[in-house]
DNA sequence: CACACAGATTGACAAACATCGATACGTCGT
DNA sequence: ACGACGTATCGATGTTTGTCAATCTGTGTG
């Protein structure tokens, strides 16, 4: 995936192609908005973080999470996780059920990079 | 690709498992969003877009950013059609060059509902 | 017209992904 | 200790995706 250590010099065309060298976000800025840009790649995903970001409780465990989306328990959990590593949710284990919390600071900075651009 | 059509009921187990029936956003938007996110799921077209809104001229034709990625003409090209198709970037064909630039209003928009969830 | 050049498109292929069913792991109540 | 239940993880499978090399399209220049 993605090789991106090519050294390869711009050609430096006669009418277009100006240099603008290595411009643009640094490289592990565009790697982490990637990643969010990722987990929120899928449909059920947005599902679920809107499910949870508009749930009464503000929180949501898989158990309640399954149902609306019409998907099996172990897919949810496996979504959950990708939303989890991208810092979009937060995991709380409260007895039997793990409840997960939109994490409102990631959606902020989010925006705030795509803002940014 | 995604069932999702499957009527399954709610168990309404005991403790947990509130309701909250069909909350969340609508599932159109979710969509949009998700066309979006996976268009930003990749790092290089996060680079991409990010070289082109960097670019002096706040355009960029295609020469211009295959040599900074280290890729392909083909594969830039690709990844600009994706960018193009969920409202990233506006392609405008002038001579012989193709260029592009970043739609801001859908970046605006992307943030809005970032911070909206 | 013919040639050169920018870009799009196609075909092929490997890697990544979404999904399921089954199974393993924790936690609670009995 | 056992069984029930919520959740995580694993193995398998079909689909999507990123990439390249090659080809096709269109635009300008000789």
């Amino acid at each position: 995936m993605t090789i991106t250590d090519a050294p390869i010099d711009a050609p430096a065309a006669d009418g277009c192609c100006a240099p603008e060298a290595d411009a643009g976000m640094p490289r592990d800025e565009a790697e982490r908005l990637a990643k969010v840009g990722k987990a929120l790649g899928d449909p059920t995903r947005v599902r679920l973080l809107s499910l949870i970001a508009a749930g009464a409780r503000g929180e949501a465990c898989v158990c309640d999470l399954t149902a609306p989306v019409g998907l099996s328990q172990g897919t949810v959990s496996h979504h959950m996780r990708v939303l989890a590593e991208a810092g979009l949710v937060e995991r709380e284990q409260r007895g039997k059920w793990a409840y997960y919390s939109v994490v409102r600071g990631t959606l902020e900075q989010t925006a705030a990079v795509l803002r940014g651009l």
